[in-house]
DNA sequence: GTTTGTATTAACAAAATTGTTAGTCGATAT
DNA sequence: ATATCGACTAACAATTTTGTTAATACAAAC
């Protein structure tokens, strides 16, 4: 009689599977062993392993493209401040969700179809905050603060740096040697690394 | 009477098909059809799905790792002109073999013990690769040429900046609009952003 | 011309994976 | 008390996927 709770362990040990193994790895029954529950529960809650899986890509990728929002849409700052923090947060984001972005890449590239349900989600409000942000470059541009910049370039630049020490840390790891070997320290100074990259591409 | 014929057939369709969708998304029915034989003759050539995808894996590890060591070495010009070089050959690199990395990526991830098979082949390279370079690096940062960088850390920046766009170009491309919408042009804009990005890194 | 060896196929086998169903159990409402 | 309803299980079914094998074809070697 408690219905929520297996269903919440469900989705639990589905979105661990999934994220690890992707859709083609993940096997129901294991996610139903992970569960502690039959595979046929599985089936009961959702009908399908598809059906399960577009659940858990929805959430993910509604966190993912929020994630860029809450990290830069942080008024009240001057632009410059305002870009550091929002690298730093979205970057902390990423401390938290390591393997959010290669699971969600993977997905969407396997079928580029489901790229629809994000980009229905955040693409207008994505849109508003570069706007905004392109409107505050070109004045500080003009004033000869910094350089001119296309936000979208910046953007990329950003969002390049931060995710791909996260979805390469495996590889790199062994080659980088002791700078990557304390995972925690590394990530540290990849944040400052990245705030300083930014601030010299655009500053006089 | 023509052997090389067919198992090069597979070899052609396998990689692809293991491109695409990965070790566990291809089936080896899949891979036959492609290559205009029974799946029989795959199990004949290379005994299980497991080791007919060790050899494109290894093939195409040994094609990443190499591609940063001719990218970047070459010597002759001065550490500037060689870092720009690098940047741009690595990009064009990548131009060709776009979906390399999330391959690699993917691969290394869901089992890490494979790493090990490109770490053996290249690793001793680049480490003396950066070790020369970082002197470079650290020689004109003494005359005041440049500021003092760490080289793992600008080579980390550079790769990141050149393969991220490519990962997720299904996914930035609706993103972006009309900047990304034509990929060729695009990607020269993005080589340029790249190089420009690390030379304001170093630059005084 | 027979033997030998390799390439190939069709059919089969085994295992894994997803999905279904009939029926049980237990709580709640009537 | 019993009828009802949702949660649950075990067993089964269907399909997919990987791997095997016996038989065939055919060229080259002897």
């Amino acid at each position: 009689m408690k219905p929520k709770d297996t269903e919440a362990e469900i989705l639990k040990a589905a979105e661990q599977e999934f994220m690890l193994r992707g859709f083609d790895g993940a096997k129901t029954a294991s996610i139903a062993r992970a569960a502690g529950v039959t595979h046929a529960m599985l089936h009961y809650y959702f009908r399908t392993k598809e059906q399960l899986f577009e659940r858990i890509l929805t959430d993910k990728m509604n966190l993912m493209g929020r994630s860029v929002l809450t990290a830069f849409g942080n008024p009240g700052l001057p632009l410059l401040e305002r870009l550091k923090d929002g690298i730093s947060r979205h970057f902390d984001f990423l401390v938290e969700n390591p393997d959010l972005p290669r699971f969600i890449i993977n997905e969407v590239f396997s079928r580029p179809e489901r790229y629809e349900i994000m980009r229905k989600g955040v693409s207008r409000i994505i849109d508003k905050l570069m706007q905004n942000v392109q409107q505050e470059l070109d004045s500080m541009a003009a004033q000869d603060e910094i350089v001119p910049v296309d936000v979208r370039m910046l953007m990329l630049d950003v969002v390049s740096l931060n995710i791909f020490p996260f979805i390469t840390y495996p590889m790199i790891k062994p080659l980088l040697g002791d700078i990557a070997a304390d995972r925690e320290r590394f990530f540290e100074q990849r944040k400052a690394e990245n705030i300083e990259v930014i601030m010299r591409r655009i500053k006089k």
